[in-house]
DNA sequence: GCAGACTGGGAAACCGCTTTCCAGGAGGTC
DNA sequence: GACCTCCTGGAAAGCGGTTTCCCAGTCTGC
């Protein structure tokens, strides 16, 4: 393992002159010193040990990355933004993945402290239990007291920066579009009632058409994911349009009513959220609300890296994209 | 930022004791400093400093993978499966996306060799350009020399632990499902020319229909992804069976029929490879050969770990899977 | 021609932790 | 009771860099 003092012996500078040709520094150095520093280093193959230069300038340039599953599209297309970003920073991106457990999410934020990483940005919805909330709110306030640097995509629970969908609008402004179409009778795919993304949906879906006139939606809870989509669909009883609170949701009750010889939009209409770009070859296509995935990864980085007094939340709005499955009511 | 040092002082013991209390060592310490240290440090609310850590251990619980683009499903399944395996062993994970830039990967291999990472993982085709693979040869090559692990996901071109999915048997296999289907006519989106995976796969296909006395296949290159297949299919000719060298392709190509009113598998069968779990449930539901791919990024992350003197290939077979996209000609 | 400001180079302190080495005390044996 | 060994605790030497501080040499301006 080639050092940085083996390239100085080499050069036959000091340590100093070798580490500031090297490693960025404000200082100059002779041409002719530079040269012969960055010939031997080409030549022994050297590489800065990151660890050392970590330590030794109290400040990384790894950001860190916590999701809740990869395979989920949803997740990917944050993370892509994200380190899209990053990389245009020159950072590195620590990716930890929890599977849903908030117990690991505490763990990774700990974890990610411990690497004093330069940013933590926590994707995903927050489920709705005050005690751990509670606890990650003081592993997050432990990192952030050190200067470190925090920022969340979601819902603005945590009081760090953050960017926020605009899950309630979005679902209200597509419940005012299925509403226009014709449906009275609706049902939503809720979700667990515990997350708060879910529950966001569902209550401005449900609020916006108790404010059109019609009646209330039948909530059917489930899993948020693929298999809790097939699994709801089937107690949709006599709904005419089902809301689905994810993309990946609807994918799956759009598989149950196919597997049942239910036609969409035939029979019932379908819609999501979120617009997944992977699922939009589906058919019928996925009526939805669509949100800037990367492009809010890219902003949750921005904020987390201005270093700031108060936390900022940015609101994202959705759009509202109708496609073949949802049908008018004649 | 309160370090080893703050902690050993509030206990009242060297630092040497709080190292072996708070950070694992072989060393007993006595239950009443222990107590005393444990409290400390809670109290403090300490962190280790994991840079710190590295640089004296010589030694980081880091590994990096690098993949071409995480909202490819291939490699967020792909990465999946190598965090949960990382997860297990108590690493963490760095992830690296080079969005099919040679160059990146290169440029990555030699980050994580700075970061001094426990092992890399290279997922992805190898683009078939001996200058570019000298260049990264080289820089493993570095890595390894210094103690680094590698393993790779793909083609076994790099000297290194593979796990290498039979994409020539896999694509014959599924050639002599289809030939047995009646087809004789057949096309391959073959994806770019360069490409070992696309190769591969294409050659298999090809060779196996040689082999059953079957035509050539009309050949066509693009592009590895969605749109790529999509623009592919528009040159398939007369086959009535057309095989994209992987999923996302093939929903491409799947698209790019329904929009022209032409029936899959009435008119024209369809096959991929690679059976991506999202893409399931589409429709027609795709013919394809199923990678158990979380497990090859396990494997591969096993392999890596694996200390060993001469490189090791793992085979992975594919498995064909009859869907609704191919049907029997009368 | 000279004081003063600059410039580029090197010695050494330091970043936070691990681990070797040493010392002192407890426990065991004859 | 003397001698050994075993065990636990602490002092200190790194790990590989960065950066401060100091110094000698070079410019500049008058």
């Amino acid at each position: 393992m080639v050092t940085l003092e083996d390239v100085a012996r080499q050069a036959g500078v000091s340590l100093a002159t070798a580490s500031r040709v090297l490693n960025g520094s404000t200082r100059q150095v002779g041409a002719g010193l530079r040269a012969k520093v960055e010939r031997a280093a080409d030549e022994l193959g050297y590489r800065a040990n990151i660890a050392a230069q970590t330590l030794a300038r109290g400040a990384s340039n790894v950001i860190g990355i916590v999701v809740h599953d990869l395979t989920d599209p949803y997740f990917a297309a944050l993370a892509d933004g994200v380190m899209r970003a990053a990389a245009g920073e020159g950072l590195l991106v620590m990716v930890g993945t929890t599977h849903r457990d908030p117990e690991q999410e505490i763990a990774y934020v700990a974890t990610l402290n411990a690497q004093r990483v330069r940013a933590v940005l926590l994707a995903g919805s927050r489920v709705d239990d005050p005690e751990v909330t509670g606890r990650l709110r003081g592993e997050l306030g432990r990192y952030l007291d050190t200067g470190g640097r925090v920022a969340c995509v979601g819902q603005d629970l945590l009081d760090v920066d953050t960017v926020a969908p605009a899950n309630r609008e979005g679902a209200a402004a597509l419940a005012r579009s299925l509403a226009g179409l014709g449906h009275t009778r609706f049902a939503v795919l809720a979700g667990p009632p515990g997350l708060m993304t879910a529950a966001d949906r569902c209550a401005g879906f449900r609020d916006a058409l108790l404010a059109e006139g019609l009646p209330e939606p039948v909530v059917i809870h489930g899993p948020f994911d693929r298999d809790g989509g097939h699994a709801a669909a089937r107690e949709t009883g006599a709904a005419t349009c089902v809301f689905a609170v994810n993309d990946v949701m609807a994918v799956g009750a759009l598989a149950s009513y196919r597997e049942r010889g239910i036609s969409v939009p035939g029979d019932v209409s379908v819609a999501g959220f979120d617009d997944i770009a992977t699922l939009r070859d589906h058919t019928p296509a996925l009526t939805t609300v669509r949100l800037p995935l990367a492009d809010m990864g890219a902003r949750a980085l921005g904020l987390a890296l201005a270093a700031r007094d108060k936390p900022v939340v940015e609101h994202v709005t959705g759009e509202v994209v109708l496609r073949e499955s949802v049908r008018a009511l004649a």
